[in-house]
DNA sequence: TGGCTTGGTAAGTAAAGCTTACGATCCTCG
DNA sequence: CGAGGATCGTAAGCTTTACTTACCAAGCCA
């Protein structure tokens, strides 16, 4: 039995299969001049998921803070490819919908992440596929909850 | 059957998964006082785990550019944990050795790897960890590929 | 109506990478 | 043996992705 390198831990998998990700689909969207970055085409994709909603909302749902996400959405709207609309119920918030303009982007991109996929995912069958993505949504519920527990500074300022 | 969403997909958990677990690694080791990122932290491990490797192949095995890993040493160094000793065989390269100073940091980065991991994956058996691993590597040697047929300048330059 | 909360953002910072360029050394082949 | 190209490390500078802190404007509530 082959000693089990520390190099090939599940966390250090992780971090290598992500970078290496990030790379693959950075090269597969720029060679197709798309003019996005990775971050921004999943900003543009969340959004077009989940049209009309506000910012706040948009953040939470991708995990990041509103401010990073208020970054993406002004690369996006200088793109013409997202729009922020007052929202009619309360004056500070804004709800993004994407303009027809990003369409065939849209189309585009989820066409180039699904063929990278494939490949990434190539050796693995649907039921493997099926476990891995079960297996990372596990993971990831674990990892919002430590992220919530490990920074409890939101109720009881005062006693 | 529920709609699969589109953030569900493999690709955005991982990239979700990754960004995550990143930040709770970081939390966890800042909260330790360790003094290190950790990016340096995988350096770190990867240079214990093949001593006296020379840069260029630490590299290799990280996947990442030489230059990138010389900028992670320079940190280790500057911190005394590791050194960088002359390759008596070969005068441009350099061998890199952990000090002394390193190990209790090393044990404690262990533990702390070791226990995120445990938490993180949480619900998971022996054997759905082995699969996950399993998996995460057969993408990683999949993007590997990917990444060398992505660029093929090396060879070939004339005819 | 006055005070907390919430939504968005300006400003600044940090980590983790990359590319490009370069000096120094090594290797190879004529 | 000597010159040309390959390789090793690195200085310099950039990009992407994210965070924090601070703030204003608008809503909510007592």
């Amino acid at each position: 039995m082959p000693v089990r390198l520390e190099t090939d831990t599940i966390g250090m998998l992780l971090t290598d299969v992500s970078r290496l990700l990030r790379g693959a689909f950075d090269r597969c969207i720029s060679a197709s001049g798309l003019g996005v970055t990775p971050g921004e085409a999943r900003a543009l994709i969340q959004v077009a998921a989940t049209e009309g909603i506000k910012q706040a909302d948009i953040a939470v749902k991708m995990g990041i803070e509103p401010m990073t996400l208020s970054t993406y959405l002004d690369r996006l709207q200088g793109l013409g490819l997202v729009e922020r609309v007052p929202d009619p119920c309360d004056g500070r918030a804004k709800n993004v919908v994407v303009t027809e303009k990003a369409d065939p982007l849209l189309t585009n991109i989820r066409k180039e992440v699904r063929d990278l996929m494939d490949q990434v995912t190539a050796g693995l069958d649907a039921e493997g596929r099926e476990a891995l993505r079960e297996s990372l949504k596990g993971l990831r519920e674990n990892l919002q909850l430590l992220d919530r527990s490990g920074s409890p500074e939101k109720k009881s300022i005062a006693e």
